[in-house]
DNA sequence: GTCTATATCCTGATAGAC
DNA sequence: GTCTATCAGGATATAGAC
């Protein structure tokens, strides 16, 4: 009944501040214990071993992610804007309160050559998330016959956008740039959709 | 006059080889020695650190990858098969010896948090001679005006590319894809030129 | 569920001989 | 320039009490 978070909850949040920002194998568990002000035994106790702890604290990460992005997308009047939302979406959950140096899942997967199987599954969720959900929003835009091949592109705009960060790119003019060039391919699509 | 390489080279191609495919924090010094057939203090002498190795090998990648560039581009029939040259040159990079997991420049980038001045240099120049490069073949496709930012698309969508190979795409696929939208954003950007 | 204290291993780097 | 042998520190994870 106090307001102090459970030391599950406060290992999370340490681990994400920490882990996901400095590098899973540059954060020391010794660091996320400090961090949350949680003794070594509480943290094998709930999640097993670090990985466990990583896993469970990127499963939250999609999931905030996840809900950031519907409401972007609830916000947009467009057919066309709800399929370009993932990119102001992108910048206002940037702007929160985690802050990934890039992104947290691609920042695992490049660090981790051999994830273990709940680590596997959550990284190829994001990848399912993205891909799923631009095929839903493109079909009112281009079609069904084109919304494949146009998640495809989005998928790899976005993928493209987050990899500028690591090149020392604001998210700001990362995620415009991105819009942009999504608006060519879907313009692309459109008009050879309507010259067909 | 033996035809084995200088210890100072078998370092290099066996940092290259492990750290660029298992990750650099992942691939301990010692794996890199038992590979390269040294001893440690060779290393030392040669580097000074493991930072100043995996440098060193950056630095002679990056080299290796522009000249690979340098010959796709000089292929190419027309100016616009010049502009797109980067997706072919990717695949056969790729194809050739040394096979990173996905970009060895964004890979250190990723894992390192705070890089050493060498390091920070080389993957700026990375960055830097994609930019460039870009820029210079943009200009006969679709003019000075637009040369900047057709070179920001790509970059972005190069970017992507490599990033998709983290998704567990094939470089082929990757890299197709990367072409098409590449071909979005040029046409949309010739079009818009000849229309005005 | 949580803490204190510790076990165990492995890492990057160096000393000193040849 | 290269080797053998080793240091000193820090990593993950566990034992056992409360």
């Amino acid at each position: 009944m106090n307001g102090q978070p459970s030391a599950r909850n406060r290992l999370l949040d340490a681990a994400e501040e920490l882990a996901f920002t400095q590098g899973v194998a540059a954060t020391p568990v010794d660091r996320i214990l400090q961090r949350a002000n949680v003794a070594p035994a509480t943290l094998y106790a709930h999640f097993g071993n670090k990985e466990g702890l990583i896993a469970e604290a990127l499963r939250r990460r999609l999931q905030n992610w996840d809900a950031a992005w519907l409401r972007e997308i609830d916000a947009a009047a467009t057919d066309r804007d709800r399929l370009l939302a993932v990119f102001p979406a992108l910048t206002s959950y940037r702007s929160g309160a985690s802050a990934a140096r890039w992104c947290a899942a691609l920042g695992v997967a490049a660090e981790t050559v051999d994830p273990g199987q709940q680590l596997a599954e959550t990284l190829s969720q994001d990848t399912q998330l993205l891909t799923d959900r631009f095929r839903e929003l493109a079909v009112p835009v281009v079609g069904a016959d084109d919304a494949d091949a146009v998640a495809a592109h989005l998928l790899l705009i976005f993928t493209g956008v987050l990899g500028m960060l690591l090149r020392g790119s604001s998210p700001e003019e990362a995620s415009a740039t991105g819009r942009a060039t999504a608006g060519f391919v879907i313009d692309g699509f459109a008009s050879s959709r309507s010259a067909g």
